[in-house]
DNA sequence: TCAACCCATCAACATTTTTTGATAGGAGCA
DNA sequence: TGCTCCTATCAAAAAATGTTGATGGGTTGA
């Protein structure tokens, strides 16, 4: 299992294919200011329930989400951990490095 | 055109589908220590050719990447704006706000 | 000139991802 | 119970992505 100073290249290729895709980054933007139900990004979007259920599924998959049921709805909220690990990620390809190894290497610390 | 507070989420989703693939994150890797052929990236990948071609047209239109022609060789390497682009896309991510524009505005300011 | 080398591009194919419409389950309410 | 609502899941179709092998252009050096 990775260790906190790594990243490993498996894991950042799913979170950033996660977040490849204008529907979920839209999603996940609105979830920004809180919990909403599925319904809700429904209307938002105009998109068709199953396409959204499919673009939430593939977030919660990664990590991005959860989900939580109450009575009839299900609540989408973010997960920050996630969006954490893929900063760190994006963050240690920028940052100059000696070795090539099959994990990204954090090199500093960054954003307190 | 976007100014430089907000992510387009067109933008965002390039990027990041450019990020969204083991191969190309081993090569972006790879140019953290600086310039490399192509042939290089072959033997070290133990790629087709055509394949390494295919991947480093995908970072470039992203902007990920620059490459320099010398003699037969065509060189590659890291352009951080775009990595600065995506750290900033995923930052904002986990930034909570108010808004639900078809920007990702951001709020804050980090990494120096 | 000729041959070897580095690389981009192409077409065909394989694979993966996304969309769509239909179905079904669980919850609430009359 | 019977009906409506919210959502997940499924199969099929469509679209996008990645791989492979072949071709050709430009460069170098014999």
């Amino acid at each position: 299992m990775p260790t906190n100073s790594t990243v490993d290249l498996a894991r950042a290729a799913q979170l950033f294919h996660a977040l490849s895709d204008e529907t979920r980054l839209g999603i996940l933007s609105m979830l920004r200011s809180g919990e909403h139900c599925v319904c809700d990004l429904q209307s938002t979007f105009d998109a068709a329930q199953s396409r959204l259920s499919y673009h939430l599924k593939v977030l919660k998959a990664a990590g991005l989400v959860v989900d939580r049921q109450e009575g009839r709805w299900s609540y989408y909220a973010l997960l920050d951990d996630a969006l954490g690990e893929a900063h760190d990620a994006v963050r240690v390809l920028a940052t100059e490095n000696s070795a090539g190894k099959k994990t990204l290497r954090i090199l500093g610390s960054c954003c307190g």
